[in-house]
DNA sequence: TTGAAGCATAAAGAGTAATTATGAATCATG
DNA sequence: CATGATTCATAATTACTCTTTATGCTTCAA
């Protein structure tokens, strides 16, 4: 089935408006019997005539008429499909879909959207904080642009990019035995009682692999699988926790929390920006990459300046 | 200047739908390379990624979602144009422009075109009536679709068919001293006053022509430019005169007007339906001549019947 | 680890559309 | 009234585009 051929419409559009197969070859550049041959296969193709011949004049059919109106509906329909096109190429129109693990997307990630926003105003922005595996998954399913995380998937070929680090940073309570002091040996912490997330937390690994390696007990005071309400327990002398530092700006400032000064702390580890490496990353997100990887840095400094 | 390529976006619809090329390629009756080869060069001319392949399975970007939409709207257009398209293919819509002379256009086409409005209630008709200059102007500028007229133009192509003929009947007043006679010889012609049109007017053409080859002399008692003021004249006295028959239908029936005997008399011309011969007669124009064409001769000899 | 599924790539052939050159008809003009 | 300019049609050739077949690579389930 031969379908409409918008080559052959578009001369015509220029044939209807002179009137003239000579003219409208001359604003095409391209000879007349080339023009001529659209039209006839047109004709061909729709079943009816579009132009009268009457002497040496050519005037439009009835046919002509209303092709001509629906090839200006046509035509105005697909300039603004490249419009849209454009800003797509654009990185300032668009919508990006961030997935992030809960530290992060709850404490890093958002101030970056912000400030993401004010420079890109018109990008629809969706930030998704997902689990490790709902994040992989998410992934791989091509449901998020890209994720931030700390232990990225090994088995799925993916980009990786250092986006700023982690520090893990052991806290207790102001009044508890161990706040104040300085270079606190490991051992130490043998006769503390720690507040932990659920297993699978990257955190709770980190310091279950110190404890491990120094052949310690790790004395488990509670297992809690949120940040907050692990804060809230140290805060209260439940035990001691390992965190990520940017979790703790209000508690430390309020004085509601203080860290403790262990040999081996903090654990640094990474946060990285993560996405698929088949995936082809839209101007959008390519410029939101850009943008993370830039900031990231800075507003870690930021934030290691405020702590001196 | 490369224009979108409807067969492209006509691929991609399917693709898109889909969400496989393997599919797309089933669906549209392709190879798979060909798909992929439409999606690539698609791809190009737009300047997005449309496609996002993720492990096996393909996925739209957001410049393809955005496209298929486009798709939708610019392929719903031109379904309506091809509907389009194919009523005016029918002769059952359209327009339809019809240029007549003075008389034939006040006394013989309403009728017609009426009862071609019942057969065919949605063309648009326009009826010009018009000189015979002015008529052959509107033929050869395309402003009329075809003509109804007596004398046909003899310097331009044309295609002309007979439609019916035009009785030259001579009229006078029941009351005159020739009405009611038989056989009237044409030299008793000689002694009466004549109403006539003005010079380049058929009927006043004939009516000399007649007197000329009798090497008679025509005396005229007035000239006047329209049918209807001759018939007043002669039904007051002031003459004699040359008309159409069909102009006379309420004359004659309320006794204004009588037939007179004369021998040669009627004179029978012929009234013609003529178009170019290079127009692309449209559907409907092509229904309104075989229309008339069948028509005009029953009606006039119904009008016939009536006579006698 | 093997095989099926899905897409890409390359070479060859079929179909489409461009160009040049030329012809026929119209129409204004010296 | 014949000449030349204008306009579109036709024909042959060439360039280009698209499709197909054959094949390879990668993914993913069994």
């Amino acid at each position: 089935m031969r379908t409409l051929n918008l080559h052959q419409l578009a001369t015509f559009q220029v044939v209807a408006k002179h009137c003239s197969y000579v003219r409208a070859a001359e604003e095409l550049h391209f000879s007349q019997p080339a023009v001529s041959a659209q039209i006839r296969q047109l004709e061909a193709n729709l079943g009816v005539k579009l132009f009268d011949q009457i002497g040496r004049k050519t005037h439009l059919t009835r046919a002509g008429e209303e092709l001509y109106l629906y090839g200006q509906k046509i035509f105005s329909v697909i300039d603004e499909m490249h419009e849209t096109m454009e800003s797509i190429r654009s990185p300032y129109y668009g919508r990006l879909s961030v997935g992030a693990d809960t530290t992060v997307g709850s404490y890093v990630i958002p101030d970056l959207l912000g400030k993401f926003h004010q420079a890109y105003p018109n990008v629809e922005i969706t930030m998704d904080v997902l689990n490790r595996v709902m994040l992989e998954n998410a992934l791989v399913s091509n449901r998020v642009d890209m994720a931030v995380m700390g232990n990225v998937p090994v088995d799925i070929p993916t980009v990786i990019e250092p986006f700023a680090p982690n520090e893990l940073v052991l806290v207790a309570a102001p009044f508890h035995r161990l706040a104040g002091r300085i270079k606190i040996p490991f051992q130490e912490l043998a006769r503390e009682h720690f507040l932990l997330r659920e297993p699978g937390s990257g955190t709770r690994a980190a310091l279950e692999t110190v404890f491990q390696e120094a052949n310690l007990p790790l004395e488990i005071s509670m297992q809690v699988g949120n940040n907050s309400a692990i804060k809230k327990g140290v805060a209260a002398g439940l035990g001691i926790a390992l965190l990520s530092r940017v979790a703790l700006d209000m508690e430390l400032e309020t004085n509601r929390l203080v860290i403790l000064d262990v040999e081996g702390f903090p654990i640094v580890h990474q946060w990285r920006l993560v996405h698929l490496k088949e995936k082809n990353l839209s101007a959008t997100a390519r410029a939101f990459k850009t943008f993370l990887l830039q900031h990231a840095d800075w507003r870690v400094r930021r934030k290691e300046l405020k702590e001196v």
